[in-house]
DNA sequence: TAGTGGTCTAGACCACGAC
DNA sequence: TCGTGGTCTAGACCACTAG
C-alpha cells in the first residue's frame, strides 16, 4: 500500500474540509505559506496541492487576494423543446423567455452575420456538402449582463437568402419567429435533435465566456426539423458547464 | 500589452502543433529536458507547460514512458428513449442493446443492492422525504471490458420490495423488463426526464472509471414516469465525457 | 543502465490587493 | 507597506520503462 505524496495529502485534507462544509463557499483558504508550515513542507509543495484543487474546479485564486472556495454559481436550467410553443406565444425569443421565467434578464449580442463555408459537422446535418456556403448568425448570449453562451446558428441558403435571417440585425421574437410566422417562412418546427459533447475550453473560449480554469464546456449541436423532415436550422452552442443544468423531457410512444 | 509567461508560450506552441496535426494522436512529445533546452529555461518551467496541456485533456503522461498526444477515444452515443421500445423487444437490457447496435459488448457489474436513505436529489424526484429508505441497485457498466459508467438505480419501496429488483442479482432483460412485463410490475414507462450536469470527477470516481486527469464527468439523473405520472425509477449515472456523445430527440407538439 | 516523468527543496523576484 | 498568489531557478532523489 503506497502512501500518497505530500501534495496529495494536503489536497485531500483541504478537499475534505471543503466538501464537509467546514470551509464554506467564498471562504478563504489558508495562505500557501501557512499550508507549507502546517504540513512541514515548502511553499512549492503546498502550491501544488492548491493547483490540484483549482483544476478540480473547487477553488479559485487571484494574485494579491488569496484562494477561495468557489461559490456554487447560480444554476440555470437549459430546456430544449419543452416550452417551445408557449415561449413562441410570448413574442420574445425562446432564450430570453426561458431566462425571464427563471427571473433573469437575457440579451443577445450579434457578433457576425454572413455566408461561410459549412463546417463538416454542420454540413452533415444540413444535408449539404462540407464547404458549401451557408448562412450563419454568430451570437453571444448574456444573462444578467454576463456572457453565458456562444450560439452560432446555421441556415440553408435556399430557404433564407434575402430574408431577415441573412441581415445583420436582431429579429423580433428570434429567428424562430420568422421561421414559423405566416408572414415569414411559414414553416413549423416539429423536432429537435440535440447532440451534446463536453470538453475543456480553449483559451480564447474561456476568455470569451469569462470562465475560470477547471470548468468544462458543453458543445451542443441542435438540429431543427420541419414536418417534411427538412432541416431549418443547425445551432452550434458553447455552454460553460458550471452554471448550467440541461434538462430533457422525452416521451416514449 | 503584457506578454505571456514562458510556460504559457511553451504550452501555446505545443497546443498549436497538436491541434494542427503536426503532433498526431499517440505521438510522443519532446521530453521535458528537451523542451527546457529548446526554450532556454529550466525543466520546472517546461514541466508546468506540460501540466497545463494535461489539465486541458490534450495529452497524457506516464512515469518512465513519456508524454503523448491523447488519442481521440472511440465515441459512444448515448440515447435516452429513442430506441426504448425496440430495445425492450430484443429481450436484453437497454444499455446492452445500445452497445450491441454500436458493435460493442456490454456487461453489467452489480456492486450493491439494498436499502439506503434517499439522497436529497433522488428523494425529491421519487416524491419521498430525504432520508426515507429506498431500494438501490449500484452498478458499474463495462463496454468491451473497460469500465464505462457508474449507474445507480433508485426504486420506491412500496412498489419494489420483495421483487427481483430488491435481490442481489442481475435481472434478465434489465430492471425495465421487470417493470413492464405483465408477470412483473406490469407498468408502462411513458416519459423520461433527464437532468444533466457536468463537473470534474473526485479522485475515487476517476479511479473507478479509469479516466485520465483533465476529463470531466457528466452526472445524469433520469426519472422514469408511468402513464399515471408515478415515478418508477430514478437513475443516477456518472459518465466520463471524453468517450461519449449524448443525443436527445425532442418532438414538439 | 540510461532516460523518462513524478516529486521535492530552498531559495528568488514580481504583480497585485488590502490596509 | 506588507501579505498574497504567480512565476522562475538550479539543483536533488525517486519510480518506472525500455532497450
Amino acid at each position: 500500500m503506497p502512501s500518497s505524496p505530500p501534495y496529495r495529502r494536503i489536497a485531500d485534507d483541504l478537499r475534505g474540509r471543503i466538501l464537509a462544509g467546514e470551509l464554506g463557499p467564498s471562504e478563504q483558504l489558508p495562505s500557501e505559506n501557512e499550508l507549507a508550515a502546517q504540513h512541514e513542507t515548502t511553499r512549492t509543495t503546498a502550491r501544488k496541492a492548491v493547483a490540484l484543487l483549482r483544476s478540480e474546479g473547487l477553488i479559485t485564486s487571484s494574485q494579491g487576494r488569496g484562494a477561495f472556495v468557489r461559490p456554487r454559481p447560480h444554476i440555470r436550467m437549459l430546456l430544449t423543446g419543452t416550452n417551445y410553443r408557449t415561449n413562441r406565444a410570448t413574442g420574445v425569443a425562446n432564450f430570453n423567455a426561458e431566462a425571464a421565467t427563471q427571473g433573469q434578464q437575457a440579451r443577445q449580442q450579434l457578433l457576425h452575420v454572413g455566408e461561410v463555408p459549412a463546417p463538416a459537422e454542420v454540413a452533415e446535418r444540413l444535408g449539404a456538402q462540407a464547404g458549401e456556403p451557408v448562412l450563419v448568425r454568430k451570437r453571444l448570449f448574456h444573462v444578467d449582463d454576463e456572457p453565458t453562451q456562444f450560439v452560432d446558428g446555421y441556415y440553408p441558403r435556399d430557404l433564407f437568402v434575402g430574408t431577415p435571417v441573412a441581415e445583420n440585425r436582431l429579429i423580433r421574437g428570434g429567428v424562430h419567429a420568422f421561421i414559423e410566422d405566416p408572414g415569414g417562412l411559414g414553416s413549423r418546427v416539429v423536432q429537435f435533435v440535440e447532440d451534446l459533447q463536453v470538453r475543456m475550453p480553449t483559451p480564447p473560449e474561456s476568455e470569451g465566456l469569462a470562465i475560470p480554469p477547471g470548468v468544462p464546456v458543453a458543445r451542443v449541436l441542435r438540429t431543427a426539423h420541419d414536418s417534411h423532415g427538412r432541416v431549418l436550422e443547425v445551432l452550434d452552442s458553447l455552454v460553460p458547464c458550471d452554471r448550467h443544468t440541461f434538462r430533457y423531457v422525452i416521451d416514449i410512444p
